[in-house]
DNA sequence: CGAAACTTTCAATAAGTTTTGAAAGTTTAA
DNA sequence: TTAAACTTTCAAAACTTATTGAAAGTTTCG
């Protein structure tokens, strides 16, 4: 297989990946093309070599960097902005995870423990209302803490759990 | 708290949370709903109670019957379907991580072994995409085989393991 | 069979999201 | 300053996905 078609079919998958996540396409193109780019790139660079306007390279490079899997790099001498993404996994899951605990499980976690509080009402329906938001809040804690102990763990102890895991 | 709005509040949440996961919206809600009743319900009860339509809620049942996650129960004597979830949380993430690993993962890991297949090309190139395609497959996996043991897992391993990751 | 009781489909439409490109804004250097 | 080199913004257009509701399909039963 020639490069540039391993390339192509390598950015279009993960772009496809990214929207299986909250990440756009574009933004997920981007991601792979950084990833696998040896040098920073410019946004003129990113835009010509997959076909996208200014404006969504821009915000989406904004995007990635929000996410903290892209970040800056000035040349000296030069004006431009050049764009590399970290090229370690294990520290892209890491950030990734971050992001998504924070989007997604805390204001889940929130409202289930929000309504624990409930009282009023039909005395079974609230019984058992409690108990099936109880358990998910609890299993949902059991997650988030996992997950956070993974962001700020290194990497020896991920693999060593993961290997536990699959062993 | 009133039980009818716990029951809304809960109901938009998990709604919200659908959508940051590949279900939508609609999916999610028919799910919290089925969840926190003790009876299964029609589809005529689920449109009423979501304010959806006959097709909506139709499409969005069949979808979490596909997903495993909520089953047909027959009345006797009666004409009419009704639908309810399963209560065990944990079989619950185990079943959306099965379809997860099948929807996401594997065609990922499809592409990123099919591009290790690169040859032709610039040689340094091709050396880094390696790399590159090869760290991501190789930690792709890792997650993948232990996601592939959970969904095959007993209760009292995952949460073992769990443990050990909190701990 | 035929009609009532349901369920499924699907084309039209609404709602939501992404992308564009031109204009406005900012920074640098002479 | 001013002009050139960039970056950011944003309203409009394109595209994608979800929802509706009426019509078609299916099952059950007298």
């Amino acid at each position: 297989m020639h490069y540039d078609e391993a390339k192509t079919k390598f950015i279009q998958a993960w772009g496809t990946l990214g929207s299986a996540w909250g990440i756009n396409k574009a933004m997920g193109q981007i991601h792979a093309l950084l990833l696998i780019s040896e040098k920073a790139l410019s946004t003129e660079e990113i835009m010509e070599e997959l076909q996208i306007s200014r404006g969504n390279a821009n915000m989406n490079i904004r995007g990635l960097i929000d996410w903290g899997i892209v970040y800056k790099e000035y040349k000296p001498g030069e004006r431009k902005e050049y764009f590399a993404a970290g090229k370690d996994i294990l520290e892209l899951a890491r950030q990734v995870s971050r992001e998504r605990r924070r989007r997604e499980i805390e204001p889940v976690m929130r409202v289930l423990e929000e309504v624990q509080e409930v009282s009023e009402g039909d005395k079974n329906e609230v019984k058992h209302f409690k108990e099936v938001t109880k358990d998910l809040g609890d299993f949902t804690k059991q997650v988030d803490g996992a997950l956070n102990k993974f962001v700020r763990s290194d990497k020896n102890w991920f693999f060593q759990v993961l290997m536990k895991m699959i062993r």
